[in-house]
DNA sequence: CGGTTCACTTAGCATATAATAG
DNA sequence: CTATTATATGCTAAGTGAACCG
């Protein structure tokens, strides 16, 4: 038995999708070494062995009934401690050898950001540098820059020698509501405190959504009002407050929503000049100095005050978020930078020179008491080493990864409980790509991973199926129906036996801290989610292996998305159905039915005027296979569609000419004139029932050859193709998330290596930010990568 | 150790912007 | 050219895991 196939079931409709998936795990390899060593011990192992000798029954895992039917291997197994030499990862290319400056575009590099996608195009591109070479990127580079990939000097501790910024960037202060905006309660007008005003206003900002329906949000907004209400003295006209449902915060909303529409319909000019304005206001903020280079800020606004959105039933979502001001943030820079400017009669709350870590700026915040960051954008070298390092690590898994798979199957039969446990942890991680799962507190949302599971979201359907069903991070659902090996199952029985009830933990011996410990064991730095981004990329490779090169760049980006969304499924990456989706799809297929009814009766027309017409067609396949016959109804249902919407059209049309010669102060179009329009459709409504009736197409001067007809027929062929591809792709991708997997699991370096093979441009694949994220990797592979 | 704290990656949703159909 | 739809980006919540601490 080599490779093993995992198919799940299709049983489910609503969540089918995920249980299409089909794949390999390839778990009996012969390993490349052998002599492996025999003994476990690792410190947590010793100590599961003292217990043993204490609780034995408790430990030992009850042969009788786990082990029949298998062939019994006793020794226990354990990895050898494999010691990878910390090598510079890249080969350098020769270094620019001088220490790179600081660039000094900051000024001018707004107006340039600015107009930046218009002057591109007029500038030369691949400007030369003072080397001589050439680059080769779009986005023109005056000055060389860093190359961090190239660099090998990178221990790891020290993050920088030297590090300067601006600090961060407040929201603005809250401006009260016009004096006639008010909230309502029980009919009569409240006047708020400014500060309750604006919870209020955080409220009427929430309703329309999801969060207005939840009880749990409703309470905990409701109860955090009436704490900031009376923290200030309480309304102003007396008015008591003690019942939500007597609150009436329409009046703010449809304020709200006004405002929204005035900013909407703003010139395209004044839009312009407003975004102008907000990049200079944030220019001094958006990049940092790290050892004298240049580097872009990712989250340098402190977040607003909010009510907080938790995701899923989190038993604080509605909470108010707090205002953030310059005495809650600590900022981190290097001993002898200036300290950034502190809005006027403030004080930041800390100044550190913390050299170890990565962030700018940090606060606490109050919902659940933890920090948050301000720290350098996804295209900086703090990043993009991080993410190298993260590949690297994941690709180092490839030794490892087959004496791992063998000895978790070897250990599914060990004497130990942990151990068990330990082995059945790991196939879950490496085979369904779960995640490590640590503990929760009751004030967070019940999600579980791996070592969190309990018994009630597994389910065992003998002989070997398995029913996974929990929420996971973001409180997204997994659910899978599969089947897994006996000795899997067996211990999942195990794991489930009496007296674990629901509510129990099914690995009541783990948690990733464990597990993570014995890990390292195989490799230096290993952990659960490594196998998920080994997994990912591994899914990729092969997946894009598959890939003929061959046909058009719309047809290898198809394969390549197809490629994208297996990893996607593999890593469970949801995202909810729009909820105008459904709506769309609708549309999508009665346009295609409205294509195919056009096709169908140019076929007529063309057997009218030649019988035997079809037979001599080059598009015979497509005139007899695809184009079926309308019946009289359909027909009608599809004239209808044509004439509503033709009358809608004349309709708007007729009123958005009037508005614009109103407002040049032309004479408008009369009535008569929206009767003659509307006489046409009517003339064509007639046509259509005529053509029902006698069952005959008018053949008209456009339409009164063969050849006319073919060539038209030829066009609605290619539409009708290319809309229903799309349509199914995007049926498809409907609640399958692409963007998580290639933004976080995907090694990029097989898409750069894709698209060279393939010749397709990267900016295909890539988005700019993307692109910009991932220069390192577009910039050091050749096309005979692999991860 | 065993829990907590801190720092970092990963995640989906909301909104802004671009592309495309009509 | 406009309205609609698709895509890209911004935002911040929610994970992981190592270090720290008593």
């Amino acid at each position: 038995m080599g490779k093993r196939k995992i198919v799940l079931s299709e049983s489910d409709s609503e969540t089918d999708l995920f249980r299409k998936d089909t794949r390999d795990y390839d778990l009996d390899t012969p390993l490349s070494k052998s002599g492996d060593l025999d003994i476990p011990l690792s410190k947590t192992v010793t100590l599961s062995h003292k217990k043993l000798k204490t609780v034995k029954n408790e430990d030992e895992v009850d042969e009788e009934t786990s082990l029949s039917g298998f062939t019994s291997n006793t020794s226990v197994s354990s990895s050898p401690v494999k010691r990878i030499k910390k090598e510079s990862k890249s080969k350098s290319k020769t270094k620019t050898g001088t220490e790179p400056k600081f660039n000094t575009k900051a000024k001018t590099s707004l107006k340039k950001e600015v107009t930046e996608s218009k002057l591109i195009k007029e500038e030369t591109p691949g400007e030369q540098n003072a080397e001589g070479e050439v680059e080769e990127d779009e986005e023109e580079e005056e000055e060389e820059e860093y190359k961090w990939w190239e660099d090998n000097e990178n221990d790891g501790s020290v993050q920088w020698t030297t590090f300067r910024h601006n600090g961060v960037l407040f929201p603005p202060v809250y401006v009260p509501l016009p004096s006639h905006i008010k909230l309502y309660y029980d009919g009569n007008p409240v006047d708020l405190p400014p500060a309750a005003e604006e919870v209020a206003g955080f409220y009427a900002g929430v309703i329309g959504t999801d969060h207005e329906q939840n009880p749990i949000f409703r309470k905990n907004f409701f109860t955090d009002f009436k704490k900031v209400l009376q923290e200030n003295g309480g309304t102003l006209n007396g008015v008591s407050i003690e019942n939500f449902s007597k609150c009436d915060f329409s009046r703010i909303v449809d304020y709200l929503q006004q405002q929204k529409e005035i900013k909407k319909q703003l010139s395209a000019q004044e839009k312009k000049q407003l975004r102008i304005e907000k990049e200079e206001f944030e220019e001094p903020y958006k990049f940092c100095e790290v050892n004298g280079r240049r580097e872009q800020v990712g989250n340098f606004r402190v977040e607003p005050p909010d009510l907080f959105r938790g995701r899923g039933a989190h038993p604080k979502t509605g909470k108010l978020k707090r205002r953030i001001y310059p005495e809650d943030i600590v900022l981190n820079l290097d001993k002898d930078a200036p300290i950034p400017p502190v809005p006027e009669g403030h004080h930041w709350g800390e100044i550190k020179h913390d050299n170890t870590v990565q962030w700018l700026a940090m606060w606490r915040e109050n919902i659940s008491n933890s920090f948050k960051y301000v720290r350098l954008a996804a295209n900086s070298s703090f990043k993009g080493q991080s993410d190298l390092k993260k590949f690297e690590k994941a690709r180092e898994l490839k030794k490892h990864i087959n004496t791992i798979r063998r000895d978790y199957k070897k250990n599914m039969k060990n004497k130990l409980m942990v151990e068990r446990q330990k082995a059945v942890a790991i196939y879950l991680i490496d085979v369904f790509a779960l995640r490590a799962g640590g503990e929760k507190s009751d004030d967070e949302a019940d999600t579980v991973g791996c070592c969190s599971l309990r018994y009630e979201h597994v389910t065992l359907k003998p002989p070997q199926t398995v029913i996974f069903d929990f929420l996971g991070k973001d409180s997204i659902r997994f659910y899978q129906e599969v089947e897994v090996e006996k000795q899997v199952f067996k211990n999942l029985a195990i794991f489930k036996r009496l007296p674990k009830k629901p509510g129990d933990q099914l690995f009541d011996r783990l948690d990733p801290s464990i597990l993570n410990k014995f890990l390292q064991n195989y490799m230096p730095g290993l952990t659960a989610k490594v196998f998920r981004t080994y997994n990912a990329s591994k899914t990729m490779q092969d997946q894009l292996d598959l890939i003929p090169n061959k046909g058009s760049v719309a047809e290898k980006l198809l394969k390549y998305n197809a490629a994208n969304r297996t990893v996607a499924i593999l890593c469970n990456h949801q995202r909810t159905i729009s909820k105008t989706h459904k709506q769309t799809i609708e549309k999508a297929s009665d346009r295609i039915r409205e294509l195919e009814w056009q096709a169908w009766r140019l076929k007529k027309a063309m057997v009218q005027i030649d019988a035997d017409a079809v037979n001599k067609s080059k598009n015979k396949k497509f005139l007899t296979k695809v184009i079926k016959t309308f019946t009289k109804t359909e027909q009608k249902k599809i004239h209808k569609l044509i004439i509503d919407r033709e009358n809608d059209r004349v309709q708007k049309r007729y009123i958005r000419e009037n508005d614009a010669k109103k407002f040049e102060n032309e004479e408008e179009l009369g009535e008569s004139v929206l009767k003659e329009w509307l006489q046409k459709v009517e003339e064509k409504k007639i046509e259509y029932n005529k053509e029902v009736e006698s069952d005959e197409i008018e053949i008209t001067t456009k339409i009164n050859t063969v050849e006319k007809i073919e060539k038209q027929l030829e066009k609605l062929k290619l539409r009708i193709e290319t809309s229903s591809i799309q349509l199914k792709d995007r049926e498809e991708n409907s609640q399958v998330s692409l963007g998580t997997s290639k933004i976080n699991y995907i090694d990029p370096r097989l898409s750069v290596v894709f698209c060279k093979k393939y010749d397709i441009p990267i900016e295909k694949i890539f988005t700019k930010t993307l692109r910009e994220k991932f220069k390192w990797a577009i910039e050091s592979v050749d096309e005979n990568w692999r991860f």
